[in-house]
DNA sequence: ATGTAC
């Protein structure tokens, strides 16, 4: 069967085409009903991220490695004009050692079996996962603002991580049983499969609950959390009376409230709300703003022009956290695609309106990365500069 | 994306 996809896209959107095929590619698998691209579509590992697919067959390998991957925000009580990112950059350690509190009342709250991967709960990861203070910039719905309970006087934590090595394994095991074929959501092995992936969100959400105590802690405040949005998950619908399965791959869901669609790290963050019938958006949203450029590229392209220490502030005036050289680079924001042109698609294809604006001041992504040869540390990161106003 | 593959 082969199933024609839709992409939700201006022209002016620049999308790559070898994008655009596996979106097509993918259409064509066995089950598939609808595909969707988002504005932030980009290739991925043989499927494409900013996608969501509408299929008859489970497909873990659609939903990827990052099972649970997904977005939290949190209100802080750190009030926005005494915040000194300098000082809470020096507060802000350690946070990749595994967590030296007791488990089991995560474990409790969130449903949790014990893992092998425990060690890793309350920790970022790597690639495009951060946590990141931020100030809301410019109100543009303030009733459905304070509605979700945020204070545009006090800061905001944004979470992005999943389920670190615990997704990995589970998709590890059912590609080595199964290879990249469409499940039979009957079978045994589809059912196997989706309990550990239903458990993977859960340990994903507990994840970036844990990671954000630890900022909370560091920095003498306390959160509360006002929206936590898996991105990356399948999950069976009700699709005009016949039971089918909703993977989504990097795209946020428009069927549960407002969400967070980040930009990278020197641009604005969007607080939005989705909107009414979504049904051929297969109820889902960009999750960012898409990479340009892929993962290993970036150094290459940017070393010349910029050196480390000119990554470690943004054009907005953050602060930039990141002591391993290559993910600076990989993440710096010239990897993205605008965020200001993904939101204003998706608005003006009636999926969304723009609540508020958020502005990153301090981005966490990791210290003293593990070497190659594992025996010496990072170099000390160079001092913060002030930032350059005039660029505004 | 990932206690990464060789």
């Amino acid at each position: 069967m082969t199933t024609s996809y839709h992409l939700i896209a201006s022209p002016d959107t620049w999308i790559e085409g070898e994008a655009l095929r596996q979106l097509e590619q993918t259409a064509t698998l066995p089950g598939m009903r609808a595909a969707v691209g988002l504005p932030d579509l980009h290739p991925g590992q043989g499927y494409p991220i900013g996608a969501a697919f509408l299929s008859e067959r489970i497909y873990p390998a659609l939903v990827g490695n990052d099972i649970g991957c997904g977005m939290a925000l949190w209100q802080t009580d750190l009030s926005r004009r005494r915040f000194k990112p300098e000082r809470a950059a020096e507060r802000l350690q350690g946070l990749e050692a595994p967590w030296a509190g007791e488990l089991d009342d995560w474990r409790a709250e969130f449903d949790l079996e014990p893992t092998d991967f425990d060690a890793a709960l309350g920790t970022i990861g790597g690639g495009n996962h951060f946590a990141e203070m931020q100030a809301v910039e410019t109100v543009m719905d303030p009733a459905a603002l304070s509605a979700l309970g945020i204070e545009t006087d006090q800061l905001l934590l944004l979470v992005h991580s999943g389920s670190r090595g615990l997704g990995e394994s589970v998709l590890r095991g059912i590609v080595d049983q199964q290879g990249h074929q469409g499940l039979d959501p009957a079978s045994p092995e589809a059912i196997d499969y989706l309990q550990q992936h239903d458990q993977a969100l859960r340990w994903a959400e507990a994840n970036r609950g844990l990671i954000a105590q630890r900022l909370f802690e560091a920095l003498k405040t306390v959160g509360k959390r006002r929206l936590d949005i898996w991105h990356n998950l399948v999950q069976p619908v009700d699709w005009h009376g016949e039971r089918l399965w909703l993977h989504r791959k990097g795209a946020a869901p428009a069927d549960r409230g407002p969400v967070v669609i980040p930009g990278s790290r020197g641009s604005l963050s969007y607080l939005v709300q989705p909107l009414g019938d979504s049904a051929h958006s297969l109820h889902s949203l960009a999750h960012g703003a898409g990479r340009k450029w892929k993962r290993g590229e970036a150094r290459g392209r940017l070393s010349g022009r910029q050196r480390p220490e000119d990554l470690v502030t943004t054009a907005l005036g953050g602060r930039v956290i990141c002591e391993d050289k290559e993910l600076l680079y990989d993440e710096a924001p010239e990897n993205y695609k605008g965020i200001e042109r993904v939101v204003a698609d998706l608005v003006e294809a009636g999926l969304m309106t723009v609540i508020a604006t958020l502005r990153p001041l301090l981005t966490y992504k990791v210290r003293r990365p593990a070497n190659r040869n594992g025996a010496r540390p990072a170099q000390r990161q160079p001092g913060f500069r002030q930032p350059q106003r005039d660029r505004l």
